[in-house]
DNA sequence: CCGGATCCAGAACGATACTG
DNA sequence: CAGTATCGTTCTGGATCCGG
C-alpha cells in the first residue's frame, strides 16, 4: 500500500493558531477542517454511490460492484474500506462456501445520507442552470 | 432496440444478471451524474472555504487570499473562475489603479450555501465520533 | 494589485493478473 | 466470491517566476 496507506492519509495539518482572521461567518477554521475531512470523505469519485447504493439495506461485494458501472475492484474495495473506516458502512462476513461477504450503512451512514439527498437535490434542481452559465461563460472567453 | 430490451430484461429472472439496475432507490444514473459533478466542483480542496468567505458579501482578491490560510494564488485564480464558470460567483474589476477586482456570490452561490451549511453541521456533529471510530479501526488492524 | 505560465512531486484512479 | 498486488496513466495542487 504505502502512499494510500488509509490512516496516513489525512496527515494532521494543525498547529494552526488563527494569525489570520476568521475566513468565514458560518464556521471557524476548526469546523473548516471539519467540513473539509468530510469532503474529503465523500468528495471521491466513488462514495456517494455507494452510500446510494446501500440506502435500502444490506448489499453483498459482487452486487455492489455489478450496481455500480464502471467502479473498478480497486476502488470498489478501496472506498468500501474508508467508508467502514469512518464508521459510515460495516463489513460483516458470512463464515460459508462460497464466502458471503454483506456491507450495510450504519446510523451515522444513513444520518450522512441524508445531508446528502440535499445535495442531490440542489444538483438535480440547478443543474440545467448551471450548464447555461457554463456554456455562457465558455462563449464569452472564446 | 427498444422493445427486445425489454423483453430480455423480462426474461432475465432466471439468471442472477441484473440488466440495468438503477445502483441506488434515491436516484438514478442521469441523478447520480448530476451529483457527482456538483461534488466535483465542491469537493475540491478550496471550493467551500472560498464560498464560506463569500457569504458575507464581496471580497477583494487580496483578502480572499489572506482570508483563507494556506491557499496559493495559482488555486485561488483557479478555484475562483471554476467557481465562476458554474455561475456560483462573479467577478467584478474596477478600472482603477492600482486595479481592484471583487468576488461575490450570486444567487446560485447563496442557495448552495445553505446546503453546504448543512453539510458542515452534521460535520460538527459527528466529527467526534468519526475520529473515535477511525482510531477504533486502526487499533483493530494493526 | 491581480493574476498568467511553467515545472514538478505526489496522489488518485484504472487495468490486469493472481489468490484463499 | 471476495478480494490483493503491481504497474502505468492521469490529474491535482504547490512553488516559482513573469507580465499588465
Amino acid at each position: 500500500m504505502g502512499s494510500e496507506d488509509l490512516r496516513r492519509r489525512r496527515t494532521n495539518v494543525r498547529a494552526n493558531v488563527r494569525a489570520a482572521p476568521g475566513p468565514c461567518a458560518h464556521w471557524n477554521d476548526e469546523d473548516a477542517d471539519f467540513i473539509r475531512e468530510v469532503l474529503d470523505l465523500v468528495g471521491d469519485k466513488w462514495s456517494v454511490l455507494i452510500i446510494g447504493t446501500l440506502a435500502d439495506g444490506p448489499v453483498r461485494y459482487s452486487n455492489l460492484r455489478d450496481a455500480i458501472p464502471g467502479i473498478s475492484q480497486r476502488m470498489l474495495t478501496l472506498t468500501l474500506k474508508h467508508l467502514q473506516r469512518t464508521g459510515l458502512v460495516t463489513r460483516t462476513s458470512y463464515p460459508e462456501v462460497p464466502p458471503r461477504v454483506e456491507y450495510a450503512l450504519t446510523d451515522l451512514g444513513r444520518s450522512l445520507l441524508s445531508t446528502v439527498l440535499a445535495l442531490a437535490a440542489w444538483s438535480a434542481d440547478h443543474h440545467a442552470e448551471i450548464r447555461r452559465h457554463q456554456t455562457e461563460y465558455d462563449n464569452a472567453t472564446t
